[in-house]
DNA sequence: ATCAATTGTTGTCGTCAACAACAATCTTTC
DNA sequence: GAAAGATTGTTGTTGACGACAACAATTGAT
């Protein structure tokens, strides 16, 4: 055993690894064990970006839990609302309007003309496209979507603040 | 070439496609083929969650396009920012205090050990964990990043408004 | 009639979150 | 002090997602 102490964890410290016996962690007080929540983030606090992702982590995550029991993703809802607000749209279109890319819309409708919520029509004007629209069975689960949604913006509303909501709707409007 | 004259185009309209000739869009004014801009949202306006997305989607790329002369992805300069804050964290605690995964951050942190910014130093009172701490290349190279960091965030004020953008770290300050 | 552009589709690549396993090591408990 | 359980870093897989490149079919312009 004592011929080789430290075999496995594979690649762990392979390249630079110093070796520095009792390294001065030039910290002071060895944060490394700590629970979490008195680590400073420095520079991190001012970027609005890593706010962001935090936010939208959080709130995709609610999202999803929400509309766990009927299985439609935060993407699949807005595919459908857009559709059901404006039937036979060709997949250009839609894909445009959402900032989604077309290839990644095929999959997307593939999944939701499988669950019989959406139906890819043949345009009549342009034989290259399709006109999209709802199913009557995908009318009325986007009904039962909407509520469930609307449940989650409850949630949104709770966690930052009703008025702080309507702001954040207001400022990042232009982006929608 | 009259026997097939729908051949390919593969499984373009196989489930439902009901194939109705003249289908009557219920829309009035056959949108499928307009720009992209007058496609109402109906509810998808009013939802946090998209109005988010699309916003992280633009600042992320803004990001990585500010500090593409450096090759510096917004996850890496926040792993990095942490540790050089707090020198000596853990892995588990610098996952934690982030929201990433640790599974995720090995990754992370191979790739920035590669290029010589951090380094693993084993802990010397934990010997399952590594202390993270920023080599002296990487210390100014950070200083460099967040140069160029507020910079992006610069383009971020000019984008939504210097106020709104003060507004938005306040509203999401809870998530970091 | 010919050539460029558009539309849907397929494919690959890389990022990222989520989860499950595992070896090594710490911690708790008897 | 030894056994059982928890933690840390690691590897692997899965799936959603954005980006890009090709391709056939079709449309539109020259």
């Amino acid at each position: 055993m004592a011929s080789q102490q430290k075999t496995s964890r594979k690649a762990a410290a392979t390249a630079a690894a110093i070796r520095r016996p009792q390294a001065r962690t030039a910290n002071g007080g060895a944060h490394a064990g700590e629970a979490g929540d008195d680590i400073g983030l420095d520079a991190l606090v001012g970027h609005v970006g890593y706010a962001v992702r935090r936010f939208q982590l959080w709130i995709f995550q609610d999202f999803i839990k929400t509309l766990a029991t009927v299985d439609i993703r935060p993407t699949q809802y807005s595919v459908m609302t857009v559709i059901g607000a404006n039937p036979g749209l060709s997949q250009m279109a839609v894909a445009k309007r959402l900032g989604i890319e077309r290839a990644r819309l095929v999959h997307l409708l593939d999944s939701l003309e499988e669950r019989d919520f959406v139906s890819r029509i043949p345009s009549a004007t342009d034989r290259r496209s399709h006109a999209l629209h709802l199913t009557a069975r995908g009318k009325t689960a986007l009904a039962r979507f909407k509520r469930l949604a609307a449940e989650h913006e409850r949630h949104v509303a709770e966690k930052i603040g009703k008025d702080n909501r309507e702001r954040l709707l207001q400022i990042l409007a232009c982006f929608t």
